[in-house]
RNA sequence: GGUCCCUUCGUCUAGCGGUCUAGGACACUGCCCUUUCACGGCGGCAACACGGGUUCGAGUCCCGUAGGGAUCACCA
């Protein structure tokens, strides 16, 4: 065991858990797990005027459901409270007064146009924009006179112009940037409410976080961060700088924005239009904004495990030794290592991800995967509580199904073995029934020897097939397709005769005659 | 444009100077199994961005080029 570690993980109250958030929070949280640490959830709500309560509880909802619980945060409370960054404001007015004490801050008092249109000279002239501190306030006559000129004071950072700042980056090394390159950020508005960088050094030391573990966007920060920490004398904490989740078949950082463009992938799509299913079958949600794959929520929706979530999550930017891939979620905590993250951004594959839910699905014992069916075809409206018929029903298709359910949403597929007013698939119609010459024929024969047939267990009803064959002297291949369609509507799905055993003799026949009228 | 980061099969990756005619997984694909769907078994396709060094020897170290990306707010 490792020396504790404190890491977090601080969402923006934004509505929705990112699938690269959660990647970036699985390994914080796998971090302070194996270290017998603490992992704790911070809320960068600085930027107020949202409606922080409702935009926080599907990220708390996304956690919970993954099982990743935190030690400290928003519901849980501890020792560091408050938790939100709009309740600690005094704790940045503090630090910042502290900075303009020791002159590591100064106040200025630019116009924002001023600065910019500063910046788009430096631009322009190709080199990189330095801020001669024109309004910059010396002491309080100075302040006296802009505010004469109806200027206001924003505070900013007085960075550096000389030397270099090195970051020692537990995954990528060490990273050396020039301080001259950086700019006098702004570390509080005029009103004095405090901006990003600062609030995050703050918190990150108030709550004794240990390990800065993040995306990679965030290592231009890190400079800015040090020069703040530094300054006020703070212990800096280890910082870790993740590759950021990239888009399917991309390098570009993966976004919730570029929806249009990941749905031209066909796997991406894949994955959407299976969703889609799912969500008009049960009723779910399905405007884009919330509902799509770049979205934890969409995954819980539809009936993924979340550990196969997370242990695919994992493999985006780490890997334990390139053999091995599929971990329980007390391997992957045991396994962690950062010095093992990958530096080049990884790309998102919903194919992959897809893949190992299946697994995971299928290795689940008949009767879990029945019960995590089960509110599904509660939603599609196959069964209710308590209605123990419909629900061995349920738990007999799930059985037959085998691993064709690769998640619980799947279930959706077997909608003919609940209802009859399942969709026929055209195609296999026409393949299977118009096509074939003697198809009706065949049908209508076959469909008496069912109704006479005694013992419609799925042996019973494939000896009664098998021997209509035989008797035919034609190949069971010959009948059995079109049998499906006719009394399935679907072009695939578990065996023939279990097929034909749970629909049933009276539905079958009925379908039969329904396929032939 | 400035700064920083990255670069092995389509994708995730193994590889930490010789064992690499580059390994695994997903995807794709061929055959077998199945007189059905799927699973499964056995195969196949497919990569060290390029150019210089260093070295007896480079995917592995160094430099450069190219490409990709992130970031440049009184957002987080």
């Amino acid at each position: 065991m490792t020396a504790m570690i404190r890491t977090r993980f601080a969402p923006s109250p934004t509505g929705y858990l990112h699938i690269g958030g959660v990647r970036t929070a699985l390994f914080n949280w796998l971090l302070a797990r194996q270290s017998g640490g603490q992992f704790i959830l911070r809320i960068d709500d600085t930027d107020a005027g949202r409606n922080v309560e409702a935009a926080l509880q599907p990220i708390l909802d996304g956690f919970r459901w993954l099982g990743m619980d935190w030690d400290e945060g928003p519901e849980v409370g501890g020792p560091h409270q408050p938790y939100f960054q709009s309740e600690r404001g005094d704790r940045y007015r503090a630090a910042t007064a502290a900075l303009l004490e020791s002159g590591h801050a100064y106040r200025d008092f630019a116009k924002p146009d001023e600065l910019q249109s500063l910046r788009e000279e430096a631009r322009q002239s190709g080199g990189a924009f330095v801020y001669d501190r024109r309004w910059m306030a010396a002491d309080e006559a100075d302040v006296k006179r802009f505010e004469a000129e109806g200027r206001e004071g924003v505070v900013r950072l007085k960075m550096p112009r000389e030397g270099q700042c090195v970051i020692h980056d537990l995954v990528r090394g060490e990273v050396v940037v020039e301080w001259a390159s950086e700019q006098d950020h702004v570390i509080a508005r005029a009103d004095g409410s405090p901006l990003y960088h600062l609030a995050s050094v703050v918190d990150d030391h108030d709550l004794e976080i240990t390990h800065v573990v993040r995306a990679a966007e965030h290592l231009p920060n890190t400079p800015r961060q040090i020069f703040i920490a530094e300054s006020l004398g703070y212990e800096l904490p280890q910082y870790a700088h993740l590759p950021y989740v990239a888009e399917p078949g991309g390098t570009a950082k993966l976004s919730k924005r570029k929806l249009d463009k990941y749905l031209k992938n066909r796997d991406f799509a894949n994955l959407m239009a299976r969703g889609q299913a799912i969500a008009k079958r049960c009723g779910l949600t399905t405007d884009v904004d919330t509902f799509n794959p770049v979205l934890v929520d969409f995954y819980r929706e539809i009936g993924f495990l979340p550990d196969a979530l997370l242990n695919y999550l994992m493999l985006l930017g780490w890997s334990l030794d390139g053999e091995h891939e599929k971990f329980t979620l007390q391997e992957m905590i045991d396994l962690f290592t950062l010095d093992r993250v990958t530096k080049s951004p990884a790309s998102f594959d919903p194919a992959k991800l897809t893949s190992f839910q299946a697994d995971a699905f299928a290795a689940l014992p008949d009767q879990e995967r029945t019960e995590r069916v089960l509110p599904f075809a509660v939603a599609a409206g196959w069964t209710e509580a308590g209605d123990a018929q419909s629900q061995q029903l349920l738990a007999d298709v799930v059985t037959a199904a085998g691993d064709r359910l690769k998640m619980a949403g799947d279930i959706i597929d077997f909608d003919y073995c609940f209802v009859d007013d399942y969709e026929v698939n055209a195609k296999a119609f026409e393949k299977r029934i118009n096509k074939p010459a003697a198809a009706r024929e065949l049908l209508g024969k076959v469909r008496d020897r069912l109704a006479s047939c005694d013992d419609f267990s799925a042996a019973g009803v494939e000896a009664t097939v098998k021997g209509f064959c035989e008797d035919e002297s034609i190949g069971l291949g010959e009948i059995i397709h079109a049998l499906r369609v006719a009394t399935t509507g679907a072009a695939g799905g578990f065996g023939m005769f279990d097929t034909l055993a749970i629909v049933g003799k009276e539905r079958a026949v009925a379908r039969i005659d329904r396929t032939l009228g």
